[in-house]
DNA sequence: GAGTTCAAGTGGTCATACCAGTTGGGAGAA
DNA sequence: TTCTCCCAACTGGTATGACCACTTGAACTC
């Protein structure tokens, strides 16, 4: 016989669950409010603390936005509140860094191949469209829709996780000194390398290239990685 | 001039930050007791109310383990109860179970690889011993086991959020049917077919063979997948 | 010395009150 | 009528104090 540990359960984890179901069953649905917190803790005949403790972990988890004064309302998942209360936690490690920058090129690299093998959306050309309006109108390429190209290629892939994983580096990265692509984009000297780039990936895709692509997309990350490490010198 | 919204925080989120900073700072070591909730309350001049709602939100995020009666532990960091409470949101998606084993298989294939680079360790060598015994005395391999042998390798990887991706997609995987190597490891016909491809990981990764370690890891990920889906025929 | 018991301390829950910010509708002005 | 402004009512944020449930360890019994 088997010897498991009783479950026993606490209030605050059986609202979370119950919270968290409703979601998933769609019976709360994004956008919408959660009662006020009176009522929903005479609704789950718990006290209003209990439900607060409930409420702050629903929070933490990114699935609901909490305003004083105002309602309580469904959100889309998001991992950017639990990323910056971790990060302090994380970033502690003296590799950090390094293994972030590495860990997503490991994401990007895959994404890429998997978005070759799915074809290109009219979204991404209309992305690669803009950067090169900007590029002929002299300015450079914007941190947004350079964001938005490496983001549409997550989607692209079509994987669940590539893109939850990418949103989490993401949310870390910004508190990255070193990664900061931002920085890289303004110098002039680059923009025509990094356009180049970025074509190149957006074609491979678009011709259904996956070894072809996950090449392009190396080379665009080490060019990026050499950039930045001449940056920091 | 950029205009940004006033920081507003609460209460909850100054605890969890100053909490977070404290085992950040190494204040606060794993293992250690924190404070009883009512002196904790005092010393940080809040409500006993609003430091639970605090402590709700360290404890989700695995940093902090509660226990009715007992004294609250500083932990390491743990991804598995955030995963218990979001695992209902992401297998939703009817995607998730693939995904999420896709995710996996690309994640394992560079930390095999960052292992070959960076060569074996003894630890690695005793599982595949203990592997090794448990066949010649007629046995299957151990669930603890295989387990054991994929987590070193994540750990040898050297890759700080490989492992930890790796702690949280084993979490995950943990709620997914289709997904349970228990099964297949109880399957006597696969025994040999199995330690031969984990033996053959282990030399390779032994002779610093990175690109071999990588291509044997994908055929054990491969054959494991096939078994799965042979099983849920 | 080994086992039992129980009191003190811990987290878990609750009810209530009040503070602080948001909102919307009604009173007043134009 | 239409617009503006203000305040009442509603929301979340915080505090207090009480009580329950569980754990622990020291005093007590055998």
């Amino acid at each position: 016989m088997e010897i498991t540990p009783v479950n026993k359960t606490t209030n605050v984890q059986e609202i979370v669950k119950q919270i968290v179901d409703r979601i998933k069953l769609g019976e709360l649905r994004v956008g919408e409010y959660l009662p006020a917190e009176r009522s929903l803790a005479e609704s789950l005949q718990v006290s209003r603390p209990c439900l607060r403790e409930a409420l702050s972990v629903l929070e933490i988890m990114g699935l609901i936005r909490v305003r004083q004064g105002g309602k309580t309302v469904i959100a889309p998942l998001d991992m950017k509140p639990l990323c910056e209360m971790l990060s302090p936690i994380l970033s502690s490690d003296p590799k950090f860094d390094a293994d972030l920058v590495h860990f997503r090129s490991v994401l990007e690299s895959d994404a890429v191949r998997l978005a070759a093998r799915n074809g290109a959306s009219e979204e991404l050309g209309l992305i690669v469209s803009q950067m090169q309006e900007q590029i002929a109108e002299g300015e450079n390429i914007a941190a947004q829709l350079d964001f938005s190209f490496h983001r549409e290629i997550f989607k692209l892939s079509g994987n669940l996780f590539l893109a939850k994983a990418m949103d989490f580096v993401e949310n870390l990265l910004i508190y990255s000194v070193q990664y900061n692509r931002t920085h890289i984009l303004a110098h002039t000297e680059y923009t025509d390398a990094l356009m180049a780039q970025h074509l190149d990936i957006y074609t491979k895709i678009l011709n259904r290239d996956e070894a072809g692509a996950q090449h392009a997309m190396r080379l665009h990350l080490e060019f990026v990685l050499d950039v930045m490490s001449e940056e920091t010198k």
